[in-house]
DNA sequence: GATAAATCTTATCGCGCGTAAAATTATAAT
DNA sequence: ATTATAATTTTACGCGCGATAAGATTTATC
């Protein structure tokens, strides 16, 4: 860092003995300047530490590398860690990320898609609250900018989708609890707000079924993104008046399940797949609290990385080629199993 | 909405019969402009939704309306939680706030602060890493731009800081567990990335030695955010090898609680106070999931609303007025006991 | 070494708005 | 009604960069 403060691009341009608009190319692509130009520009670089102003970059520019980041609910790690996944991913491909959540609210989530229009973003990455959403906002937004949809879908919106197999998660999670002890059923809440919540539930009766057992689903009142109190009301509810016909409960999602242990612990009913436990217990998802649980609970790990890797990937595939022939494309990604103390 | 397209404050000063640079007044702040003048630009308004350009206004005005907020480990559910709770009140104070993570990293942490000067906000909210934090970066930030620092004070730095009153958080607890039962000893990481774990320890020494019993700090191994698993890895390896000399556990942080009812569990330890329990477990924070613990975690709640809410109007204060005569003002808020079954 | 291709420089315009100074209008005081 | 004064609007210019065109220069090809 030497004397001199550099004001704008016309005096770094100067400094770097280079002219302006070779300069602007450089920003917008150092590959896109001669070896021996670009040395001269990053030279001068290490020298005056200058930035382009990104107001004054933005305003002229038909696509910004601006891309949102928008989930439902930030204050769940689940999603906290995909967005820090998805972010790094972006940086790394020379993109300027921004992170929203809403918070659980569809008031929220269209005011953001809003405010992300005025941004004029290369692309979005949108993981909607699903059912809540309001789909003909979301819908609008996506007509306008190259949006990849992620985690939940909502039919025919977005230029790709790309996601977990809930069916699959639940058929996987059936089975193993099936071949080691009584057959589950299936804990969740009566108005889920995720689509992934009903997948998952028809993934149950579909594997029950086709196990030759009797699907048997507890629905749980609540609404909203406050899972774990309603795991764990729930849990206290059906456990007092004895709903369910076998010991093997497998909760709708990771976060429910603790929830449902809290409930356990509190009425005394022991977990585990001991010959002296009361319950087996299994989530979906492996959030990433469920190793830390008492007992510590089995699980069909969503594959975050490989989700958001190809999330990112599709999305910049689709703003880069210009087309929009993703569109429709969907991408689901298989759970792994997770064993642990709880099932 | 009616028929023609309105591009840019031009055209819709034109639709609107004013002058260009009285609607950008009336943007700007809609009571400095006449009653009439209003209404006829509000009316403009509801037919034709134009909103000017962020990147054009940003671009020439000193002061912006953004402001940053900046936490170290968005991961973490409590600073999402705190993170929403400034969000939604910069947002109604008129401004527009963009969330940063550190995820834990001080490079990254530099990195955030530099490209949030590209923002020219007119403050920034920060929660730095702590003792990990380049110093020296953040304070030139701090030079240049209005900052109130919270959660985590860096001595000197910024204009303000708004955290908790951490010494005062472990003699509450120490007080109730040594009224309720043996005095307890302290657990936590052997390097703290947080600044508040050492004022937690001295506070709890202090609390201990006034009371007239002798304090034993328990450090385990172990860095980073991976809290959880520290304090399951470090409460198992303490279990085993005896090195409590009491039955009373209290923990730096609930994070740290929580991985280390997950090593009792995992050792056959029994938590809570009833007569055949083994151990007594308390943590600091009352942390979202503290609740949903097994038992659930008694420990001290910080009054997350009060230190967001007065970290917003420091912040707000200090732009507005322009002066930077905050200087060193540190505000403090009291932690409240939680009691639930642990201890 | 001549020619073509790639790259750079010069020159100029426009983006959409902020902002200071000038001109106008409304309000108050005489 | 007239003048002083404040409030408001208009005029005029600039911000920092993107985009493009035409000409100058360098590099690659044969």
């Amino acid at each position: 860092m030497s004397g001199r403060k550099i004001r704008n691009m016309e005096e770094f341009a100067e400094v770097s003995g280079v002219s302006r608009p070779t300069v602007s190319k450089y920003f917008h692509d150092p590959n896109s300047v001669r070896a021996s130009t670009r040395q001269r520009i990053e030279a001068a670089l290490e020298q005056h530490d200058y930035r382009p102003n990104i107001f004054a970059m933005n305003q002229n520019r038909k696509l910004t590398k601006n891309v949102g980041i928008v989930v439902p609910y930030l204050a769940d790690p689940f999603f906290a860690e995909i967005a820090r996944n998805i972010e790094e991913r972006c940086i790394d491909a020379g993109y300027s990320p921004t992170l929203f959540s809403s918070h659980g609210s569809p008031e929220l989530e269209v005011e953001i898609l809003n405010s992300l229009r005025a941004l004029k973003p290369a692309g979005v990455l949108l993981a909607p609250l699903g059912r809540v959403s309001d789909r003909g906002a979301v819908e609008a937004f996506c007509a306008d900018v190259p949006t990849v949809l992620f985690d939940s879908l909502i039919e025919g919106v977005g230029a790709a989708f790309v996601g977990s197999d809930n069916p699959q998660f639940s058929h996987l999670i059936v089975e193993y609890l099936g071949r080691t002890g009584e057959p589950p059923c299936f804990f969740e809440m009566k108005k889920p707000a995720n689509p992934n919540a009903n997948k998952r539930r028809l993934g149950y009766i579909e594997a029950m079924e086709k196990m030759g057992h009797e699907p048997q689903v507890i629905s749980v009142d609540g609404e909203g993104w406050a899972f774990e109190e309603i795991g764990r009301a729930g849990g206290i509810e059906a456990i007092q008046s004895g709903r369910f016909s076998t010991n093997t409960i497998l909760c709708s999602n990771d976060r429910l399940a603790i929830g449902f242990l809290s409930a356990c612990y509190h009425m005394g009913v022991k977990v585990g797949r001991d010959s002296d436990c009361d319950l087996r217990v299994a989530g979906q998802d492996d959030h990433p609290f469920s190793r830390f649980t008492c007992p510590p609970l089995t699980t069909i790990a969503q594959d975050y990385d490989s989700v958001s890797r190809r999330a990112v990937q599709v999305l910049f595939d689709t703003v880069e080629s210009g087309t929009q022939d993703h569109s429709g494309e969907m991408v689901l990604f298989e759970g792994k199993l997770i064993m642990r103390e709880s099932a």
